[in-house]
RNA sequence: CGGAGAGUGGUGUAAUGGCAGCACGCAUCCUUUGGGAGGAUGUAGUUCGGGUUCGAAUCCCGGCUCUCCGACCA
């Protein structure tokens, strides 16, 4: 992509009245726009990056749980809501049909997935079963804040699982626990997120969420450093210490925290309510226990860039970056192009700052945007035959020579 | 949802009852070219609806929106 032609600007000033630091790097660095508080639009570089988390999870929903994509509607039927009695949350948008039919705006979708699962699972031989999408929630809340962290309307995946019995839900609930691990260690949060204990709120006993370390999130939690676990605040009285090594209260850390991911094992909780059941081996008619697993994808982008950021800007993990490399032509030049041309050859997604616009400018831009490898095209390094590379997380630059420079850049990478 | 503050060109601001001004951006031209350059000439604005007044960005009422504190948060 030529930045000339790219539909994208950068503001160099501060934000006015946004104290969110990922609302503020994301806006400034144009990948984002706020069209009201807790709603956004994403501009190109910033739906790459989502593209790229929402394809992260695909694939770790797919290889490790065996789940297959659907996508519901945004458009609920309040009365699905009636019937599990959770018609009056107020978080709930309302809205109605021309006819005078009462609809929401989905929340999330057990009042859809369970209609729909119970035309499709009628016998054991159709369990287990995993389907999932990546869809638009809307939430109605009172205050929404903190950048693309808690919207009114924000990209979330849901997984819902279907199972004969609890012990099956529970293998799978298990491994899911895998799934979003490796989700959030390709993501470059891993090592800040915490597999976490907490309320199961209605549903259950219990749930897990998955909070990662971050001074803006919104839950405090406790953690155990040793077992890699933590509770959270809402439920650490009745369980005052970590549940693997036992350790109190005191002797846990207590963390600010965004909850990145929850999973719930929802038993019977929406199977009850519109009769889902399967006819077993022998004959007889049981419920489906069922399990859900959300991740916010557009939360997750809002953590990444809460914890891999620095004073200048952006610094995106090379699994997620709307491009890998960012080559800035000083003085408009040949050699900038060809190299452009030659990475893109070489399968790489490389944005190439090819306006006239003052090098200090495209300097600040490039560390604003986070591209993770820059390389300076200029009179300078051409009287050497070479260009410059530097990695966003690194300060000083070295000079390669032009013809090494796909094979060095697929190498460092 | 309770409390507080605020809405002026695309962005940030000034004008407190009497000529809407400045900076950034954007456009054109000239100069400049290794960390958000300089000059010239342009461009564009009072959140919406009522009211008071000879006259409203300014005062009053209402709506909408934003920000902050709290509550809420599958």
């Amino acid at each position: 992509m030529r930045q000339s032609s790219f539909f994208i600007r950068t503001k160099k000033e501060e934000i006015k009245g946004e104290p969110s630091l990922n609302a503020q790097l994301l806006l400034r660095g144009g990948f984002v726009n706020k069209e009201m508080a807790g709603v956004y639009s994403y501009l190109p570089m910033g739906l790459k990056v989502l593209k790229k988390i929402e394809n992260i999870i695909r694939e770790e929903m797919r290889t490790k749980l065996g789940a297959q994509e659907v996508l519901m509607p945004a458009l609920h039927p309040l009365e699905n809501y009636k019937a599990t009695g959770r018609s009056e949350m107020d978080v709930l948008f309302h809205t109605d049909l021309n006819g005078g039919g009462k609809l929401v705006l989905g929340q999330s979708h057990e009042e859809i997935v369970v209609p729909l699962l119970k035309k499709f699972i009628s016998s054991y031989r159709d369990l287990p079963l995993g389907v999932f999408q990546i869809q638009t929630k809307f939430r109605n809340e009172l205050r929404a804040k903190s950048g693309i962290l808690r919207g009114r309307e924000f990209l979330m995946k849901d997984l819902y699982s279907f199972h004969e019995d609890e012990e099956c839900l529970a293998e799978y609930y298990e491994r899911s626990k895998e799934a979003y691990h490796s989700i959030f260690n390709r993501l470059g949060i891993g090592d800040r997120t915490y597999l976490t204990f907490a309320s199961g709120g209605t549903f259950s006993d219990y749930s897990h969420e998955f909070q990662t370390i971050t001074e803006s999130g919104e839950d405090d939690v406790y953690l155990c450093k040793e077992c890699n676990v933590g509770i959270n605040e809402e439920i650490i009285e009745e369980n005052p210490c970590c549940p693997s090594c036992e350790k109190n209260k005191n002797e846990l850390r207590k963390e600010r925290a965004i909850e990145v991911g929850n999973i719930f094992p929802l038993n019977t909780r929406f199977s009850d309510p519109f009769s889902l059941t399967y006819k077993s081996k022998n004959g007889e008619e049981r419920p489906v226990f069922m399990g859900c697993y959300g991740i916010g994808v557009s939360r997750a982008m809002g953590a990444v860039v809460e914890i891999l950021s620095d004073e200048k800007g952006i610094v995106w993990p090379k699994e997620i970056s709307p491009f890998s490399v960012h080559i800035i032509s000083l003085e408009k030049n040949e050699e900038a192009e060809k190299i452009y041309q030659k990475l893109i050859d070489a399968g790489m997604e490389v944005l190439l700052d090819d306006r006239d616009s003052s090098p200090g400018e495209k300097f600040a831009e490039s560390d604003l945007m986070g591209i993770p490898v820059r390389i300076v095209v200029s009179e300078k390094t051409l009287r050497s035959d070479s260009v410059e590379f530097k990695k966003r997380t690194e300060k000083e630059a070295e000079l390669i020579k032009i013809e090494e420079i796909v094979s060095y850049v697929e190498q460092n990478i």
